[in-house]
RNA sequence: CGGGGUGUAGCGUAGCCCGGUAUCGCGCCACAUUUGGGAUGUGGAGGUCGUAGGUUCGAAUCCUGCCACCCCGACCA
């Protein structure tokens, strides 16, 4: 008795994460932490992606550059510091931005003669350089120099960077003061070509989401007050995390004329006349990392897309001797020949150092889809046990055409996962057509309410006030339907969709 | 940035009220027995008690500043 106690304490304490259901917050760091994702460094606001963590951001972004380079836009790179005379030039972007800037003032540290490294105070910047929170003024006054004529545009270009953004309050992935990020800036000749690349990009980031991320996004408009510093429409991928909280994944500006009469970027037109360019931004950023964590993990740790995932498959040996071993080895090494032919990232995990229950759970935690465990049985049968991480299902396989079948088995998981939350989400879009009714679904159910708004900033700043919940964002395909406002009775004629987000 | 909380070995903690140089578990190292769902035994290593001051013969413990993290607000990708 005394010593089943102890094993189960073992159990919560060396390796158990808190349940979603007990504390989602808890186990979303928990999760981060314990899965090797990323962990708090010494300086404030700022994480350390951890190399297993880091391996999906490289996936992600190898698949979001294929599609930028698809979608004709070629890389580049920015400074990271931007003077600060820049960054006043367009109104309504400093004023966006101002409150959370990193800023340089020297460029010279010494010692103060007892030892110390102080900052030499005679080493001050003429003009402060601020850390680049999002790139649009020091690009915007490069084009400047790249554009004259038509025959110049459009300009199509991504910078993959970090950015800094002086957050108060952070969250690993979510919120950090300092994240990776890419940055698409373009330059085009009409209002119509830049609005067409904006929803260009929002489609695309719509794709990698659910395609890649396998998290089903709702494609949109942010309303006035939800909109980018400096743009004239925000375009908005906006998902749905698995306790109730929406979560904005992808942002596209369509900037209009702002930046480019802001550094004055002229150029002449087919018909000899001189016009303002037109422009657009797109980002997303590693807060996908926090989407895809909080979309389909569970109670035992990280589920992962195969698509993204660092390690598709793990083969477990299982094992009483040497010789024992070598022999699953002989069968584990065809094995993985095999799916690395099929351009499938395997590991044969042949640890001696840890037991095959522990390396079970060890996978779990990380998320690896497919796990292959194989032992002396197997080998006289010609089999194989197969087991999923998303279902937890188990079952055994012949060895016979293994590798096809964990080919096919990653790619249902990809579908599952994404079908899964695709029902999580469609159910959690619940319509209110009262404000009491609305209170009662935020605080009861979560998710995204669809209900009538009177268009007003000021109705959408009094129901965020009084609910927390935003207007996450205007469904690109919102249907047209005559209503009232939930909280002013004003005419209205369509529904948006509110969330408490994160 | 405001309110609340926490900080003791790699991790989780006891001790703090009532001052006397730190407890337990996991993990780690060695050896043996083990290996189809987080192994067991024996032995061992590991701590400037977040940090800087102060009070005191003596501080993990009392006082003050600072730092970090967590929760709740305001702000945001």
């Amino acid at each position: 008795m005394l010593k089943l106690r102890k094993k189960t304490l073992k159990i919560i304490m060396s390796k158990g994460i808190t349940s979603r259901n007990e504390d989602y917050s808890q186990w979303y760091n928990e999760l981060v932490t314990k899965a090797d994702l990323a962990e708090h460094s010494s300086v404030r606001g700022c994480m350390v992606i951890k190399p297993y963590g880091y391996s999906i951001w490289e996936k992600m972004q190898a698949a979001l550059d294929k599609m930028f380079k698809d979608t004709g836009h070629t890389n580049a790179y920015f400074p990271l510091f931007i003077p600060k005379s820049f960054f006043s030039k367009e109104a309504s972007h400093v004023e966006g931005f101002a409150t959370e800037c990193a800023v340089v003032t020297h460029y010279r540290l010494k010692n103060d003669g007892s030892g110390n490294i102080i900052v030499d105070e005679e080493a001050k910047l003429e003009e402060e350089l601020i850390v680049r929170p999002t790139s649009e003024t020091i690009i915007w006054n490069t084009y400047r120099g790249w554009i004259q004529s038509y025959r110049d545009l459009p300009i199509l270009v991504n910078q993959w960077a970090n950015v800094v953004r002086w957050e108060m309050r952070t969250r690993l992935f979510l919120r950090t003061a300092e994240f990776l990020w890419q940055e698409g800036h373009t330059a085009h000749a009409t209002s119509e070509e830049a609005i067409e690349e904006a929803e260009k990009m929002l489609h695309v980031y719509a794709d990698f989401a659910e395609n890649w991320l396998a998290v089903p996004v709702v494609r949109g408009v942010k309303t006035p007050n939800e909109r980018f510093a400096g743009a004239i429409e925000t375009y908005c991928i906006e998902a749905l995390m698995q306790d109730g909280k929406a979560l904005q994944a992808g942002t596209s500006h369509f900037l209009g004329q702002n930046f480019a009469k802001a550094f004055d970027v002229k150029f002449t037109s087919k018909e000899g006349k001189l016009d303002h360019v037109w422009a657009t931004s797109w980002g997303v950023s590693t807060r996908l990392m926090g989407a895809l964590i909080m979309a389909h993990s569970d109670d035992q740790g990280l589920v992962l897309p195969p698509k993204l995932a660092p390690i598709q498959v793990v083969i477990v040996p299982i094992y009483k001797s040497a010789e024992e071993l070598n022999r699953i080895s002989e069968v584990a090494d065809a094995l993985v020949k095999e799916l690395k032919a099929m351009d499938i990232s395997v590991k044969f995990d042949d640890r001696d150092t840890q037991r095959p229950g522990f390396k079970f759970a060890e996978y779990e935690l990380k998320g690896v889809p497919v796990r292959v465990a194989m032992g002396a049985r197997d080998l006289e049968n010609g089999t194989a046990e197969i087991a999923r991480r998303d279902t937890r299902e188990k079952q055994t396989v012949n060895q016979e055409g293994l590798a096809s079948y964990i080919e096919n088995l990653l790619g249902e998981i990809q579908e599952n996962i994404y079908q899964k939350a695709l029902k999580f989400r469609n159910d959690s879009i619940t319509k209110a057509d009262t404000y009491e009714d609305f209170k009662k679904i935020l605080d009861e159910k979560g998710g995204f309410v669809s209900a009538h708004w009177d268009g007003t900033p000021e109705t959408e700043q009094r129901i965020k006030e009084e609910t927390k919940a935003t207007i996450r964002c205007i469904p690109l395909d919102n249907a047209l339907e005559d209503g009232v406002c939930i909280l002013t009775g004003q005419p209205s004629k369509q529904r948006v969709l509110f969330a408490r987000a994160y």
